[in-house]
DNA sequence: CTTTTCTCCTGTATGC
DNA sequence: TGCATACAGGAGAAAA
């Protein structure tokens, strides 16, 4: 499930692969890949032909292409991979895989840039870009932990007004951006607090801690080439990442807690699956429901 | 306005 | 074997 360092992967390869080169003919299939551009599928291949590929710039788990026309106007071609979402860069004679949603052929016959989805939660869109370079169309989503202009003061801030529980804080991109079910419980495993804890129950300092492990483990997963539990995630060349065997949380019920042996539970929350330790995260006295 | 729930989708795993 | 059900979950719409 990409979050942010598995959207990061795909950037850079994104970067290494097709920036600098000019899309000749992009074709999409279906209406969920592009039903966020209104104008829909047809448009959106209009308006990509002939644009030059000037950027691979990423908010959170949102990629966007910085597209060059020739008059040199720019917009973004926003890309969210959804739950299963791939960007593969093939070569075109390649056979066309089972969900191929988007095909990018490019004005020097080298390899074609796929767009791959089995579960269609991703999709493709068009937006103006605003004045600070983010498209339009996500300008509420918040600022991520691995980007210059993260205010973590002021996140602290926000999330120590919040009437929720502070899992609930970590999975809002519009509070901070980037993380999912995955880091936010590897976190929440570093921090030793549980998920259902309220936010206004936390002090200040064990926020901004919490927030602290959220980038240092989505940094470390990025050294790993991210997270890959089946061949959902792969990045641009279709390999998968090693951080899963890094991790100690999610996905580790019954597995003893790296820090004290006794056994991940799993519990259910916001209709999804959170795992913790049950003796470093005890529940909070009046849990949530 | 804030917070929570619902919905979209398909492959894989499990139960009867 | 076959069919039904649960699960994975990001994000925006809708509801509370």
């Amino acid at each position: 499930m990409p979050e942010l360092p598995e959207v990061e992967v795909v950037r850079r390869g994104l970067a290494d692969h097709v920036v600098g080169r000019t899309i000749e003919h992009a074709e999409f299939r279906g209406a969920r890949v592009a039903r966020r551009h209104l104008p829909g599928p047809a448009d959106l291949s209009d308006r990509l032909a002939g644009n030059l590929i000037a950027e691979a710039r990423r908010r959170g788990k949102y990629l966007w292409l910085v597209l060059r026309t020739p008059d040199g106007s720019e917009q973004g071609l926003i890309t969210h991979l959804g739950m299963s979402g791939q960007l593969l860069v093939e070569d075109p004679s390649a056979p066309e895989e089972k969900h191929l949603h988007a095909r990018f052929c490019f004005a020097d016959a080298g390899p074609e840039l796929r767009f791959v989805d089995q579960r269609t939660f991703g999709g493709m869109a068009l937006s103006d870009l605003t004045e600070c370079g983010v498209p339009e169309t996500i300008a509420h989503i918040a600022p991520d932990p691995l980007e210059p202009g993260f205010d973590q003061a002021a996140v602290v801030r926000r999330m120590k007004t919040r009437d929720t529980a502070v899992k609930r804080a970590l999975l809002d991109q519009t509070l901070v951006s980037g993380i999912g079910n995955i880091y936010a419980d590897e976190a929440l495993w570093r921090a030793q607090v549980h998920g259902e804890r309220l936010c206004s129950a936390l002090t200040r300092p064990a926020l901004s801690r919490l927030l602290d492990h959220a980038r240092d483990v989505m940094l470390e997963a990025l050294g790993q080439g991210g997270t890959s539990f089946d061949a959902l995630y792969v990045n641009v060349n279709g390999a998968s990442g090693y951080f899963d065997r890094s991790l100690n949380a999610y996905g580790q019920e019954g597995r003893p807690c790296q820090r004290c042996g006794t056994p991940i539970r799993r519990e259910s929350f916001m209709n999804r699956s959170s795992y913790s330790c049950p003796r470093c995260q005890p529940r909070p006295r009046r849990p949530r429901t």
